[in-house]
DNA sequence: GGTCTGACAGCGT
DNA sequence: CACGCTGCCAGAC
């Protein structure tokens, strides 16, 4: 069992709503550690690889880290592909350009 | 147990 | 305006 702070985390990016993104910061805030944000995207990769949910796009809903991105907008980095990543968050209605979210629509 | 790493963020040059 | 360096926190080795 990890630390209550991993738990924290997963279960705030599995809240987030679809079609709505977070950022690093405002997930670690609500794990009660703002200034982890960096703790937060170690957490998630290392989850998603060791889950190896490596599952189709239509799949991926346990905890969406896609919808994780950086607070300047950028998608940022992703265990399977930053490519990958933009296209899911285009699947869930985002705009995307140049590796950046255009409108992110964050969860508040 | 100590040390290095990392899907970040902010400020300085 | 673009690039680089430093600081942060928790996890993994």
């Amino acid at each position: 069992m990890k630390s209550d702070f991993t738990k924290k985390v997963l279960e705030v990016v599995i809240k987030i709503p679809h079609g709505y993104l977070m950022t690093y910061q405002q997930v670690a805030k609500l794990a009660d550690s703002p200034k982890a944000y960096r703790a937060v995207g170690s957490i998630l990769n290392r989850n998603y690889r060791k889950r190896e949910w490596q599952l189709p796009i239509e799949n991926i809903e346990p905890i969406p880290c896609h919808r994780v991105i950086r607070s300047d907008g950028y998608i940022g980095g992703y265990a399977k592909g930053g490519m990958n990543k933009a296209r899911i968050l285009m699947a869930e209605g985002h705009v995307v350009e140049n590796g950046r979210i255009k409108m992110p629509k964050l969860v508040d």
